[in-house]
DNA sequence: GTCTATACTAGGATAGAC
DNA sequence: GTCTATCCTAGTATAGAC
């Protein structure tokens, strides 16, 4: 008897590599150890995805998921008020930096592992940062900043440092002043 | 006639690391890669460096007397401001981050290579941090500021923030706005 | 037909012997 | 400075279980 095609095998993969990726980092990993992880064969890996690029570049598109769940959820919590949901952005990535083995940004570390400018997995790593830029523009805009396009980019600004110095430093280091630092930028803006 | 041993082996040897690792990250460069542009042989590179831990850890000594370096001129350009020193700090790397081809920081990028907390580069990158961590208090402490180590972090913030951003966006990103973010910070510190 | 498991190629890595 | 040993990588092909 034949079996059935497993619908979430491609869902089961990419929460296996996502995993091994943002503890290690996507070089150090290699494909068979996630299929050893699995407990899969070989073939079901490199049917869904033909080269590890392209699993790669699907593990970016479930980190870029993963952001914009947080920001759609931010924006429904303070629904008409974005210049309180550019300063709570900061907040919850402050306190991502702060917890245990916090390893920074994982779009930035894969971006950090690709530097060949056309690479397809530079490139969808670009892709996101300009989602996450015009996404805090769109935000100023609406808070009515005297200068949105500033205000949006040091808001960029703090949540980028916030990912790398919590990398480097986690609880430790910076990011506990990130909050008040938004606070400040967000009022003088206005 | 036998040559004459080449102290300056170990400093050829970091040029050309510094170089390919700056360019590519530490994973991806192998080497043989690093033999071949030094055109040594292998035996040359292992009696400086025993293994390749050894010699990225070397590349991350120098990577922190670079920075000891600019934070140095700074200081002599800037001598009994520490408030000056802190904003000119900001303003250098910003101008380095949106300059064509920028990758980040090389340290943040190593660490984010390295994610076991043992193991000593991942020691050395949190070591490089530390002590610019340490230098941002210091001058925080000699501007008088009311509260020196929130406005250190704050600083800290916007550094590892451009360092990100920029190896992100490049000149197009966020870095424009570091140099006045950091004036506003410093000002209102005091 | 779908999966697991294994064998295999080709290349690159670190490491070291001579 | 060359040459070798060993290991690990991505990726392909094949054999067999269900």
């Amino acid at each position: 008897m034949a079996r059935k095609p497993d619908a979430t095998a491609r869902e089961r993969i990419l929460a296996v590599a996502t995993r091994l990726f943002d503890a290690h980092g996507v070089h150090t990993v290699g494909l068979q150890q996630i299929i050893d992880e699995l407990g899969c064969g070989k073939n079901l890996l490199y049917r869904e995805f033909a080269t590890k690029d392209e699993l790669v570049v699907a593990y970016l598109e479930r980190c870029q998921h993963d952001w914009t769940s947080i920001v759609e959820r931010i924006s429904e919590e303070l629904p008409g008020d974005p210049a309180g949901q550019l300063i709570e952005i900061v907040a919850v990535v402050a306190e991502q930096a702060m917890r245990q083995g916090f390893r920074g940004c994982p779009v930035h570390n894969t971006n950090a592992e690709f530097a060949v400018a056309e690479h397809p997995v530079h490139r969808a790593c670009v892709g996101h940062f300009d989602e996450v830029r015009d996404h805090l523009y769109d935000l100023a805009v609406r808070a009515r900043a005297d200068d949105p396009r500033t205000l949006a980019d040091r808001i960029a600004l703090i949540v980028d440092g916030v990912n790398a110095n919590g990398a480097a430093l986690g609880a430790r280091g910076a990011s506990s002043v990130a909050r008040g630092l938004a606070d400040d930028v967000v009022r003088a803006a206005l």
